[in-house]
Formats: structure tokens, sequence, C-alpha cells
DNA sequence: ATGAAAGCGCTAACAG
DNA sequence: CTGTTAGCGCTTTCAT
């Protein structure tokens, strides 16, 4: 908040004897390229630094249609793979001179909406979105983001909104696999948001891997509707209370393995002795569990550092319309969740 | 980024025939307050849909000399602790209107000292920051902190600037306490980063609980300095290693019982048949580790919502000046990972 | 019930 | 080498 006393150009000029262009042109950096005197640039700076100048972005945000802030929509920044996200954006933006405002959707379309058209207020030069990705509209323009924009881990994929993201199909392809291969045939998949990119591609990855192996995709398995924890934990509770109790769990989500985690240590189960579990996205504490975890690990910095050079690319230089996705790769890492049914 | 074609209260204006002031009564919803006719409202507002207007944020803030937007500094957004701090923060503060601007200061003065600046330039009608902890003069001037400010989870006890914590030091000494009561003498504290609020008050619970029991502190049993987990790891390496090994380590915070955890499992020893573990600050997986961790469980989200509520009464009356801090209490929860050494 | 004028603090264009 | 003028988009007197 600008507080009365607070030194302006103006003052500065009155203070120095000089105009207030004179002053903008030596604070800013440009006093040799308008080839100020020595005397006077000295005598500028001498005297701002006597009043403690501190420049006001707002004036020079609004005179120069330029505000060198990003905004940043996320689903729910209390989960590490957001949070660490949301780190790596931050650092990488803060160096090209960008600041963040940073908005928690809360997994929800409403607030997303909220946020995007404050954003636009705010004249944000760009925006980085993870979306609830149920819904597009309110990005856009026609066809075109309203904004310079890029999409991380969730994206639209008939829009040409550019995006980065974890290879979810490959990634979950890989893991149950893996679980196939260790003699697994009732796989379960707890899943999140039904219509979000990154579940379609978990969902899919999970059923090819099935069908590579020319198995039967039992659809009852699939079960589950949101990203969340409880979600994990109450499906975990039905899952295991079927007749055909499934010998592996496969949850799409970090926040759903934990759920699922606190739903068989309630019920006494112990993994992978009674059931066997692979998430898809890591967590620093998964191997540190008993046991550790197999899970399909994102490079979360990555994301966020691509993303944020993606979206200062384009913001330099609005021409450059490559507008695909990036997927990087991830990691299956396997720990000590799953068991071998081979020895049966 | 205000592009071309965005429409302003000018173009308004023009399309509707009336004056620039009195579109900007209208859509500032004073149009019933100023009188103005009902026909005119209604037409300035059709035609601000019809032109799909969006108020420019950055032109009214620097008028009204008020942005609306918050500063949020804290050393590490993806620690589970800060990032659902923020979490809360966000939430309670958009309630009111505001947005954050997020600043991760990577747990470093430079960085933290840049931050400050830059928002203040940006004008932020105020800021909570966790702040490093171990220089405080930049957010000063004289006496009074410069913005509109409260700190969260570190404070400086020496100066006025209002404050929202957890009670470290009760939290500490009720850990100790435990850990006494169950036999253990030789108790191993490895600290966070020193000269901080929370180091400072967690060290002094640990000490407090000793002398309240009438044991000698052994000084070479406070090791490490800072809250990362690199510093749990090396010196659980180490007090391992000791001729006289410890039977219980207290951390002072999740990071650093991380890192300890990492080091017990390399070097094969079980929690809590070899060594005692209570950390400070819980982490929603400790409850699933083997053996669930004891931890001295802080409040995160309501230290975000008090400390948002006490920012924004102080900034829409800065008469007030009640400068105390406030602690929030502590929960110990005592899980699995403390040995009882009375059977011995 | 509405408009004209002024100004928030800054910078860019033009002039000299 | 520096000043004058103008204007970013908005809101608040002060008129009428």
């Amino acid at each position: 908040m600008s507080r009365e006393g607070d030194p302006t150009l103006k003052k500065i000029a009155a203070e120095s004897g000089v105009s207030v262009p004179t002053v903008s042109r030596v604070l800013s950096g440009k006093g040799e390229r308008y080839r100020i005197s020595q005397t006077t640039i000295e005598l500028v700076n001498r005297i701002a630094k006597e009043l403690n100048y501190t420049p006001n972005f707002l004036a020079s945000s609004l005179r120069l249609k330029r505000t060198f802030t990003l905004g940043l929509i996320i689903p729910d920044i209390s989960n590490p793979f957001f949070s660490s996200l949301a780190r790596s954006v931050e650092k990488a933006t803060r160096r090209g001179g960008y600041s963040i405002i940073l908005c928690d959707s809360e997994e929800t379309t409403k607030i997303e909406i909220e946020s995007f058209r404050l954003l636009e207020s705010r004249k944000v030069d760009g925006l980085i979105v993870s979306p609830v990705g149920q819904e597009s509209r309110h990005f856009l323009a026609g066809n075109e983001p309203r904004v310079p924009m890029v999409l991380v881990d969730r994206y639209f994929p008939e829009l040409s909104i550019p995006f980065v993201t974890s290879d979810s199909y490959h990634g979950a392809f890989d893991a149950v696999t893996h679980l196939i291969d260790n003699g697994h045939r009732r796989i379960a998949c707890i899943q999140g948001l039904h219509d979000t990119s990154s579940n379609i591609d978990r969902v899919r990855g999970y059923v090819d891997a099935h069908n590579k192996k020319l198995l039967e995709v039992n659809e009852s398995l699939i079960v589950g509707d949101n990203f969340g924890e409880e979600n994990g934990y109450i499906e975990a509770k039905l899952l295991i209370r079927r007749a055909q109790r499934p010998t592996a769990i496969f949850c799409v989500g970090n926040l759903i393995s934990l759920g699922v985690l606190r739903a068989l240590a309630e019920e006494g189960l112990s993994i992978p002795q009674d059931i066997s579990l692979i998430s898809f996205d890591d967590h620093p504490y998964f191997s540190f569990l008993s046991p550790p975890i197999t899970t399909v690990a994102q490079q979360n910095k990555e994301l966020g550092r691509i993303a944020a050079k993606l979206l200062l690319e384009r913001i330099e230089s609005p021409d450059n319309h490559e507008s695909g996705g990036i997927f990087v790769p991830t990691k299956l890492l396997i720990r000590d969740s799953v068991r071998s049914l081979h020895g049966d």
C-alpha cells in the first residue's frame, strides 16, 4: 500500500532540481543511453537513496501494459505434487523478474473460473494452470486462450493450449504391466476425477496393459471418482469386502494411496502379503513406509521448470505458435509393495 | 496483460453515450447512491456485458492506493507445513477479496530481503511472513514494520511485529517429558536453523524438560543446524555411531525426522526397538509409517487462518495496536515410536 | 442525474 | 543533455 510519505519520482525531481522524466531515466538505468550528465546521474541516485525511494510497480505496469506478474492456478497447494510444482515455477519465474499470484481452486471449477477472471483483471502477463479439467470454455476467447497460458499436469487434448504433463499413459501402463508380470489378475484401479486428462490417460494405461497381455478388463474393478484421500479410503474399504477380493490395487494419485493405506491399516491387512499396491505419483515418505511403496514417480520439478520456460517464451515472443504438448516421462520405482504370485 | 482490444470505461462511455465517471459509478455498483437513472444503469450494464468488460485492477489500485494484494513469504512451499499454511491463508484472504503473491525464500535471508522489497514495490496492502528468522532489520523502518504485517511460525521476540506461532516451548517440553517418563536418559535433540525462534523455543523446551526432572543436559546431544532432511540424515548417522548411543531422538521439524528415518533404515536400526523417535510437527504420513511416529502436532490451518485474520484487521483499522503474539497450543500425538525402557 | 477536471506515479514521444 | 506534453484506466471532488 502506498503510504502518504512514500517518495515518488516527483519528490526526487523536486529535491534535485531536475524534471521527472530525467529522474525516471536515471533510476531505470537508462541514464547512459539518454546521455544524461554524470553529475545529474549521481545527484539523482544520491537523492533517491537518501529518500529511500521504492519504484511503484503499479504505476509503471499501468503505463507499460506489462505487469511482470504471472497467475498460478492449481487444485490443491497442500498436495505435495502441486506444492513442489509451485516451488519450481516460482523459482524459475523469479529469475525472469516475475512474481506469482497463487490461486488454489480447491479442485473446483467454480473457483477456477473466479480465479481466472480475477487474474485477467489483475492483468497478469501469463498463466500457468493445472485445470480441474472438466471444463475449459472459461479459458478461451473463440478457440484461443484469452491470455498467454500453459497447462500443467492436466490438459485439454482437443484444444490448442500448450501443456506440460507426465506421460500418464505409459506410466500407468508400466505399473499395471508390472503387476500382471507378477502374476496378478484381479487388479483394482482406484481412479481420480473423471473426465480429467490425467485420469483418462492413467485408466487407459491400466486397460491397455491388460489388453496387451490379452487379459480381460473387469470394469467393476475400476472404481472411485476423485483424487482425494477419502476416495481411496472408501473404495479400499469396499474392495476388500468383495467376495472376489482383488490381489492388487493401482491408485492413480498419491492422496488416494494414502486413503488406501489408512483403510488397510484399519482392517489389519498388510501389504504386500494380503494385497499389493502401486501408486501413481511418488511421495517423499513412500520409501519409508513399511513396506516401501512401489510407485510411478513424476518429475515434479521438471514439470514446473518446463511450464515456466514455455510460458515465458510465449510471453516474450507471442508469434511462436507451436501449440503442442510436452510429455515428460515417468519412472517406475520398484520397492516392496507388490508381491509376486508366481510362487503360489 | 492488457491487450489492445480490451474494453475500458472510456469505450463503454462512448458506446453508451454517457461520460466515463458515470460508467464508473454504475459498474462499481454505486449507481443507486449517485441516483443515476434506472435507464442509464441498465444501458451501461448491458453494454459492459456485451463488450465483456473486465475492470482494470491496476488502474483502480493506483488511484485508490489500495491493491487488495497480500504478500506471503515462506521459507519452503514444498514443506507440507508451509503448504498447508499457504492454503489456509489463501482461502481465508480470498474471501476478503485479496490475492496472494507467493514468495519462497528458500530458507535464505538474501531472497527474503529481495522478496520484501519486491512486495513493497508492488504495493501490497499487507504481508504474512514466516521469516528465515536470523535477521529482521529489513522489515523495519525505525521500530515499526514498514508495511502492515504479521509473522507466522517464527517471530522476533524483541520486536513489536505481531505474530502467530505454535507454542513450541510447551510442545517440545511435553515431547521430551514423554521420553523421560518412558525411562529415556540419553535423548538427542536434532535442531533446526539456529537463532530462529522456533528452534530456540523447542530447544529450550528440551532443556527445561530435563531440568524439571532434575536431569542434567548433555550439551553434546544437541546437534544439527537446519530444518532440512539432509541435516537429520547426517546427524542421525553420527549419533548412532557414538560409543554412548542415545536411546531416543527428538527432532524439531518433520523434514529432519524424514532424514533420520532414512539414516536409520540404511543402518538397519528399527524404531522403537533400537532407538526411539519423536518429531516436532506432524505429517500426514507419520501415522502410516511402521511404526507410526509419535509427534507434536501443530494446528497448521489454524495458524494460517489466525494470521490472515490478524492481518486483515490491521489493514482495515491501522489504529488497533495490540502488537502481541498469539501462541497456538500443540498436541502430543502418542503413537508407537517411543519405547518404554521401564521393563528393562 | 450527470459531466468536467484533476490526478494516482510512471514512461515514451517529441522537441530543442 | 534535458524538459514538455501526453496518457495508461480509473475514481473523486466539484460543478451544474
